[in-house]
DNA sequence: AATGAATGAGAGTTCATTCAT
DNA sequence: AATGAATGAACTCTCATTCAT
């Protein structure tokens, strides 16, 4: 399994990504992701131990470019503990919008076991979002007694909407609604 | 597919309820499911009609039960739109530390196609809950750009926590969290 | 529901023996095998796990087959050892020009492991030549000092001018010759 | 094809050699005769045609380098028929012992077709035998009705012990008794 | 109705061979 | 000449589905 060509390994998975998208797991045949990726069936066993090993990395990779990119995007200077929440909020809309198909491929097959680097990242995400939490805390602007919950809820929510929301959401708009409901819930007296 | 034996067929179900939380669809065999079952292979062919639908029914029956239960918790009289939201989440709380598989079942191989009637029994839930908030808006308690949304939230959130959260949950803790953050968000400051 | 037939099995082993004869274990397809026999390709896997272990049964069944003639034949009452030997020697001639494909098997891909029971039944058939030979040396009409060896000689002997011979061979002749090479050698006066 | 590297080749030779007497033809890959002859895997490919051809040249190369050498020994002047024969099977049991892969090659494979330079070979060394045994005939020494069979018979009771005895032989022991039942047979009084 | 032996399309995977470098 | 990444035909094997009993 000799990576010669990083571009060939970016190209494998971006094909196949677009196929795991389309279908579940076990419909998509590894012959179709090698001819669609215009490479032979043998190839992709060279980059990838198996089809299993394929779909992870595919999976991983992608959620771990938008992770990486939310921890630039919340340490940028005069951010306030509210900003950072609408910031990461954005950013996790903003990457789904991009490739819709990411939800779809976790939707097919599920997550490889707890142990792997895939769940390491979904933890550094919500990691994120919970130091944000504790710092608005820190600062008398938040409140919340499970902070490590509430990470989870937000890529939950932009999940389900993603998912199983109208197909053409306006970005801002949905932004704005999961914001409100992280910030001041649905409970408070109409403006 | 006429069900000869209602028992019969309920106890295949439970059975690959069993069997799919564990393992990816793609990884359960017809064989498990009828070895588990205690039935011959081609028994399961008489109640359903083949693997896909077999899973589908399974998925869908569990969470009608669950959506079934909340409309009469919910149209217990004596409850204001908070009560009413509350009984929600404290349902599906319940129902899926009750269930635990079946979260998993939904996390191994995703959910039928956008037409179908389990679809439309998320929808049903969803659309419970959109009418709690509506009514609590009505009522001048609540305000929400998007109720319809919230309903997506509201189960998603559950979801995160079952799946992703620490394993042991406090009931009524996690209830409580969840009810708190979709009135009144995080954006508060402390008591 | 149909039960499992000896009778196909048989079949199919029979059917292997003639494609394992004709070409290398490595150019017969499995494939070859179930379609020859008539069968389905999963059919075949029904009775043996795998191509290695059909090809194992078939050589151990048709050895072994050819083992428990020779003991019947050999106890047979009023044989004198050089009888025996003789009958031993026919028995095998005689079953390898039945099933000429049995050593080419064989040769085409050799021979399981030293701990199997194909190995077993070689060695017992080594062992019933061993006692026979012991036998002729205890009645003072054999010498041999080493008994044990003649055994493997002699089957080697068959096996060597069945594979490499000229293709129609006398039966009688070439018993009469392997026996006559064993008991005198060659290096008497001639008569 | 043409022979660049003559070392090289040999090397490529006697690696395969050591392979292919540990594996069945089919379960040795290329990949691993290249590996471990330290060169590129299509460097094999410019010295033989393909797998098929190594293996032939390297069981043709090992046989051929023993029956030369036989034709050397039994020409030695001095010898009479006796002499000769035992002079052939020493000459091959020495063989086979400093090379005792190679009737495991044979074993693991058996051998290319009939028309093959390796089956000259072969008859070259039977005929070797044969004319040894038809000179002792002449001679008023041996007897025997199909001196081309004992040809045949040699090598195979050398390939048999080889195989299929205890692991370690005494060289000299193993010579006479195969000499002595080519000689004298076991039907003999004991002396 | 119930069964499980039989099926065979098609899956994932391997590996001899090629060929651009 | 030497290489090893790339190839894809062909492999072994699986498993959803059928159907004779």
């Amino acid at each position: 399994m000799r990576l010669r060509d990083e571009n060939k390994r970016r190209h494998i998975i971006e094909t196949a990504v677009k196929l795991f998208s389309e279908q579940p797991f076990h419909k998509v045949r590894l012959d179709d992701v090698a001819e669609a990726a215009g490479v032979g069936k043998g190839t992709v066993y060279i980059y990838f131990k198996n089809k299993e090993e394929l779909y992870y990395n595919l999976v991983y990779e992608g959620f771990a470019g938008m992770v990486d990119q939310l921890h630039v995007q919340v340490n940028k200077p005069g951010l306030n503990p509210a900003g950072k929440l609408r910031t990461i909020v954005a950013g996790i809309v903003e990457h789904f919008i991009a490739h819709p198909q990411f939800f779809d491929v976790l939707r097919t097959v599920g997550v490889p076991d707890a142990s792997s680097s895939w769940d390491h990242k979904r933890k550094e995400c919500a990691d994120l979002i919970d130091q944000v939490i504790r710092e608005g805390i820190a600062a008398g602007e938040f409140s919340d007694s499970h902070p490590e919950r509430t990470g989870l809820y937000l890529m939950a929510m932009v999940r389900a909407v993603m998912l199983y929301g109208p197909k053409a959401q306006d970005k801002e708009d949905l932004t704005e609604h999961i914001v409100s409901v992280l910030l001041r819930g649905v409970g408070g007296k109409g403006p």
